[in-house]
This record gives structure tokens, C-alpha cells and sequence, in this order.
DNA sequence: ATTTACATACGTTCAGGTATGTATATAATC
DNA sequence: GATTATATACATACCTGAACGTATGTAAAT
């Protein structure tokens, strides 16, 4: 059947995207084909071609609209919080939180980490990932930084201290879903949160409990 | 040329794992195919045939000859120490020094975690990926379990937090391996060192400096 | 003599891409 | 407002290369 209307297209749209991410997360992405795509969201390989150019476009296409509203819901948390241990605690709390509870963000973490090899035109999307967590990790020194000094437990250090610590906090929460994701034991956003603190202390900031 | 001396066949071996390893870490696992491993050691499809059953046999044999001694000589070596957070950090710090001055090693990192697609049969391979990281994290747990009350800063916790430390702990290297691949920016082992002494200050133990 | 350690050749499947067909929504024109 | 024109949103069919596997050949080691 042609020449939809214009909302029409758009779901088929959304459908290719959502049936993507979930073969993705089945079958890998180099083993996803595109007529497995277009079949699963009931369309023809000629609807796919229509949408996209190849398979890095749905990716792309993919990480708009599953993963890019929550990274930015939880960057602009941090940016209008006041600097705090509780508030750093929080924020992390609620990114976690908020992705153990959706199936769709659990499988698009899932195909970054598990299900995608990163070379060719793939290998811009780990640059982008890369810049992500660089810019993540700006953001924890920045908030860090401006603490208040009654948030730590002894004279506030340096700014290459700052970074450490904002380095390593960022690679356990990392770590953190990638052990979270092969082995699905535990609750995500706890065992994070309790990594967090354990990272916060060791760094010389108060945290209670 | 048939019928090579068994020397001259295991030789053939090693160049078609060293080959795919190379190849590999390029163009990722699911893109490079036999003739590509073939080629670049220098024989035919029908030599790869011969020794391997497929690309997950090639990969198996890869971990078997480049990963395992490094895992055991690290897991050996935390078994010979006697438990304290010197030693601890001594073993981390040795198994990132190795990793990081090994071309091959760093390789087989970056296919493990960015060229491959854990699907289908290769599934398998994650799952025992996860063995191995549950295994290293009990090692950690009881080379810290094992330690003196005098490597305490303050009363000993109960086996929980030490869980929860140690998972953490492994979390931090795992993230901070991933964070090193992507970048190349520092040196690996003083990073993670460095992440490893905020960890295990954080955790209640006595970290000197 | 037989097995080994490959080389060569082939068959089959299958994925990506392209070219083309087509019915309808939408815009343009009168 | 009716007609026409055009672009849209796909469906269908085909073409091409290529990768896997397999079957078979073969010369030397054992």
C-alpha cells in the first residue's frame, strides 16, 4: 500500500526503530539483517530504504530516541541541583533507576556493549560514546568542584584529585552496568549507589550512612 | 605444499591465531572472514579448516594462548601473597603493567570488548567471561577477607561490605580497562592504581599515601 | 601404505543494494 | 471546488558479490 500520510509514516518510522533495537539485542547487529528489521515492523526492505541509509543510521536513529532524553533528563538534574554529596547520590540514583526500568533502554546498553562491534562507519558511534562519557565525567568534576567545603572530611584537595575521583566513579558505574548486564543479579540503581558511596568516601567527601 | 612436520603445522597454528587476533582487533570479528585469517598467515582456507572448526574455535584458542597465562599468573600470584592492601594493589597494578605493554593483550581486550558480538554461539563466550570476572571478585573477597585487622582503619566489616568493596573494586577496573581502550590517554596501571586506592580507602581499609 | 597437512575448486546461500512500479496524499492551478 | 500534477511512502523484483562450507586432490611425513 503507497504513499501514506505523513503520520503514518512516521510510525512505520518509530517501528523499524523499535523493531531494530529489539533484534539488535537478540541477534547482534552485524547478524540483524535488513528485511529481519523490516519484516518484524511489517513493512518491505523498500520501506527500510526509504527511512535509512544502512544499519548506522538506525543506530543513530535508535540512540535519539531511546537514549539521548534520559542522559540529558539526568544532565540537566546535575546542572540545576546545588552541589552535594546527597544531591551527586541522587542524581546518579535516578539515571539508574530509570533505565533498569525500561526494557528498551536495558537492550539499547545491551547492543552498545554486547551486541555491536565497533569498526568501519561503527567506529564513530564509539567516538561519540567516548565524548559521552568524557563530557559525563566533566560534569561530576564540575559539580565536585563546587561543593561546598563542609562537604568533605578534610581540606579540600586539588583539582587533579577531583578528577581522579571523578574518573574512577565514572568507570565503576560503567563496570557497574556492565556486571549488571551479563548477570542480572542484584537491583541495578542499589548496588550502584552503594558502589558511589564507597567511591565518595574513599575520595574524602562526607557521605552518611 | 602438503604434509608439513607436526612443528611446521603447530607453526601454521600459532600464525592463524596470531592472524585472526590481528584481523580481529581491525575490522572486528563478524566482518573478518576464514580467507582474511587464511591470507594474512600466509596459507588457504583449507589449512584453517584443518585446524579450527570455525571463528569461535580460532577466538577460544586466541584466550587459551594470549589471556589465560596472564589471568592465572595474576590469580596465581594473590594466592602466593600474604593479604594486605600493598599486596593487593602490587597484583592489580602487575596485571595491568603486563597488559599494557603487550600489543597482543591489549588486542584481545579490544576485541573482547568492542569487536565482538556476544550472540548466538558466541554467547558462550560471554557467559564464561562472567565466570571469570565472579571468579576474580572472590579472589579479591577473600585476599581482603584474609586480611590482618591492622590493614583496617577501623573495626572489621561483615562479609557483606566486603562483597560490596570488592565488586566494586573489579567494577573500577573493568571500567577503567574500557575507559583506557577508548582513549589511550595516561598510563593504564597508574590510572586504575590510583582508582584502586581511592576504592580501598573508601572501603575502610588503610591505604598508605 | 596410510595418514597428515594442507591446496584448490565449487556449490549454495544470503545479505546489501538498486531499479522500478504504484497508489495515494498533497500541492498547484484554474 | 474540481482537476491536474507531482512528490511521497512504500512494495516488488532483481542483481551482485561474497562468505561459508564441503568435496576432492595431493605430496610428503610416518
Amino acid at each position: 500500500m503507497p504513499r501514506r500520510t505523513k503520520e503514518e509514516a512516521e510510525q512505520t518510522r518509530l517501528a523499524l526503530i523499535k523493531s531494530a533495537l529489539q533484534l539488535f539485542s537478540e541477534k547482534g547487529v552485524a547478524h540483524t539483517t535488513l528485511m529481519d528489521i523490516s519484516k518484524a515492523a511489517g513493512v518491505t526492505k523498500g520501506a527500510f530504504y526509504w527511512h535509512f541509509k544502512n544499519k548506522l543510521e538506525v543506530l543513530e536513529a535508535i540512540t535519539q530516541e531511546y537514549a539521548l532524553p534520559l542522559d540529558e533528563a539526568a544532565q540537566q538534574k546535575l546542572e540545576t541541583m546545588t552541589p552535594s554529596t546527597a544531591n551527586l547520590i541522587e542524581a546518579i540514583t535516578f539515571y539508574f533507576e530509570t533505565l533498569e526500568q525500561s526494557e528498551a533502554l536495558i537492550a539499547f546498553q545491551e547492543v552498545i556493549l554486547f551486541k555491536c562491534e565497533y569498526t568501519d562507519e561503527f567506529s564513530a558511534l564509539l567516538k561519540r560514546d567516548k565524548d559521552d562519557l568524557e563530557k559525563a565525567r566533566e560534569i561530576f568534576s564540575a559539580f565536585i568542584t563546587d561543593m561546598d567545603e563542609s562537604q568533605w572530611q578534610g581540606p579540600r584537595p586539588d583539582a587533579a584529585h577531583i578528577e581522579a575521583l571523578s574518573q574512577t566513579l565514572l568507570n565503576a558505574l560503567v563496570g557497574g552496568l556492565f556486571q549488571w548486564l551479563t548477570t542480572r543479579q542484584g537491583i541495578l540503581s542499589q548496588t550502584v549507589t552503594q558502589a558511589v558511596r564507597i567511591i565518595l568516601r574513599g575520595g574524602g567527601l562526607k557521605v552518611d550512612g
